[in-house]
RNA sequence: CCUGGGGUAGCCAAGUGGCCUAAGGCAGGGGUCUGUAAAACCCCCAUUCGCAGGUCCGAAUCCUGCCCCCAGGACCA
């Protein structure tokens, strides 16, 4: 394998849907070198969705030679009314338990996090008028209907009545890009309509397009990782496939049903508990368990999954690979509760670094900070 | 600024002077039952009705003022 296949194969694995892929391998060629970044809200508790699910991807991408940054999103948290919209608290939290959260995540999953960007939105924005004129041109080339529609960014539902300041989020998130410099930008699915409108944009930009070594205009290369699955059950079971899309984003973990996402600095007790609570029917679709055993445990863990289970119940079993795992749950040859005492167990060693982390005092403040404001 | 509609739990929503210490549904929590969960069944979940006064024996329900939301309209030298 070539190095260059070798790092495309790293920026691209194990996403759901990368959009301009092809033009990756020319940017490598011409030793242009990349950057990333993922905007987050600094809406709450870590969940493994941002803990796990973005920063491996960070730490594959750093394995790639890729410059890595987490914009800390605290303007859109404000216009999103999230954290009650108290920009003080928005920007405290950011700097300090998202970070630093963040930080012990990406480092537990074998990445580097001394060599992680952190850029605030106000320090981006501020007395910064390239952006705001940036801002103005992506509005110049998109239309209000189309804002209307990307709401859905910001976990928001298409025709849902928002205030005009929500309606600027998405435009924003556009014009972040191109302000960071960025050419691989990366999201969870749900974030697919702001990239699209990042790469429809991206040639008609003057103030501040990106390009590439030769100086030629290119549009960012977007990549989606998937969304892990809720652990309670659907809101419509069985899925009907045709609605999938619509569904997805009230099947992914969600902060107001608590017990539905497990958070990086949950107890072992908790996450066995929660565990032991999630949805787990004998089918292999759109089953939380097996989702956060193929998402969380067979793209981290090289040992794969090990089963512990009394010599009644079959003795221990060990599964190299997810295919071999779904196979045998699917046969109906591995109990679904010996399965979810594994994938916890399993994610409780991988999160044994990030408690630890956030014994310490300094991290245990800033964690107490947040809880204070929920 | 005007006209009309509206503000009841996380969400939807009934109730228009006393039986409201506020119905119902969804979501959420606890439990029983299953070697998991789900389903089913049982239990919990607003001392309070946008805010402040007032009338009344008694107000979520009537009156006054204020705040906010929605749909229009007016203004636009």
């Amino acid at each position: 394998m070539t190095d260059t296949a070798r790092r495309v194969e790293l920026i691209t694995r194990y996403c759901e849907e990368v959009i301009g892929a092809d033009e990756l391998p020319a940017l490598l060629e011409q030793g242009m070198p990349l950057r990333h970044y993922i905007g987050l809200e600094i809406s709450g508790r870590l969940h493994l969705g941002t803990g796990l699910m973005v920063m491996q991807k960070v730490r594959d991408l750093q394995m790639a030679g890729v410059q890595c940054t987490i914009f800390l999103a605290d303007w859109h948290t404000w216009l999103n009314d999230k954290l009650g919209g108290d920009r003080q608290a928005i920007k405290q939290i950011a700097g300090g338990y998202f970070k630093e959260g963040l930080k012990a995540s990406l480092a537990a999953l074998g990445g580097d996090p001394d060599n992680l960007e952190f850029v605030l939105g106000s320090d981006l924005y501020h007395d910064n008028d390239q952006y705001w004129e940036t801002l103005v041109e992506v509005c110049k080339n998109t239309s209000l209907n189309r804002i209307e529609r990307s709401i859905s960014i910001m976990g928001r539902s298409e025709g849902e009545s928002v205030d005009f300041a929500k309606l600027l989020y998405p435009p924003m998130q556009v014009a972040d890009v191109f302000m960071l410099r960025v050419n691989i930008a990366q999201g969870g699915m749900d974030q697919r309509k702001a990239h699209v409108i990042v790469r429809d944009v991206a040639k008609s930009l003057k103030i501040c397009p990106l390009t590439d070594a030769k100086g030629n205009v290119i549009k960012p290369v977007a990549i989606h990782h998937h969304l892990l699955l809720g652990l309670s059950k659907p809101p419509e079971w069985p899925v009907d496939p045709e609605k999938l899309r619509e569904l997805r984003t009230q099947m992914k973990m969600s902060k107001s049903k608590p017990d539905s996402a497990v958070f990086i600095h949950d107890s072992p007790d908790e996450i066995r508990r929660k565990i032991r609570k999630a949805f787990c029917p004998p089918e292999t679709d759109f089953n939380p368990v097996l989702d956060w055993a193929e998402h969380l445990i067979f793209h981290n863990n090289e040992q794969g999954l090990h089963v512990e289970r009394t010599p009644e119940n079959g003795g221990n079993v060990d599964f190299a690979t997810f295919e071999e795992l779904r196979d045998t749950y699917a046969a109906g040859k591995l109990h679904p509760g010996d399965l979810k005492n594994a994938v916890a167990q399993s994610l409780i060693d991988m999160l044994e670094p990030v408690r630890k982390r956030f014994e310490q005092d300094d991290l245990k403040a800033m964690w107490s900070d947040l809880e204070k404001l929920l």
